[in-house]
DNA sequence: ATGACAAATAGACAATTATCTATATGGAAA
DNA sequence: TTTCCATATAGATAATTGTCTATTTGTCAT
């Protein structure tokens, strides 16, 4: 797993459309036509927030004939919030010696 | 300790400027003309992000005379994350079961 | 009071981004 | 191979956001 620019990663999430995506995603496959169906927004307005969401690899792709399933990359999510912890919340996340 | 919407905390960070600002207070009190120094940013826009990482209360305040200073919340930045962690990826955060 | 300094706010402008419609691509079925 | 369907891409437009200069606010020292 590569490592990922705490920016893009905010930047990734910083998206009211793109929250609602991941959280339909989050414990199940979905296709492109089922985001869809259950948003407000067009399709290629759900492919291009799903393109982002590639890129920043917060999602699982898998292939079936002419539909693309999409499934949020959980791992990855945890690996960033970590980054984001060590970066901007140092002193929490060191063990506290005992007195 | 208020909930901040995670929408709203990832806008927050989403921005490099304000990452490092973030950075910069992130163990210390700064003024904000101590934070101007170190960036190539006018003071006008040191204060724009200010105000936004004190809406997200992101940031802690301490006026001392003509001076304002300030450092990181780190404890907002860590709760917010394991509201991010909660919320996209619960698999993560829960407990293995012994086999 | 007055002058000097620190920080915040106002307003303008440019860059980025979210959304749309239209179109292209590529697989499956006929 | 032709058509149909699912998704991706292109290009346009509107909204949001980051930055700047100019100004205001508020505090301290004289």
């Amino acid at each position: 797993m590569n490592f990922t620019n705490p920016v893009h990663f905010a930047k990734a999430l910083a998206d009211d459309t793109r929250q609602k995506i991941m959280n339909l995603v989050c414990c199940q496959w979905l296709s492109v036509n089922e985001i869809v169906e259950q948003l407000n927004v067009t399709q290629p307005t759900v492919s291009h927030h799903l393109a982002i969401l590639r890129e920043t690899e917060l999602v699982n792709t898998r292939e079936a004939g002419k539909q693309t399933f999409y499934s949020l990359n959980q791992e990855r999510v945890a690996y960033c919030c970590g980054q984001l912890m060590i970066k901007f919340a140092p002193d929490m996340t060191t063990i506290d010696p005992i007195e």
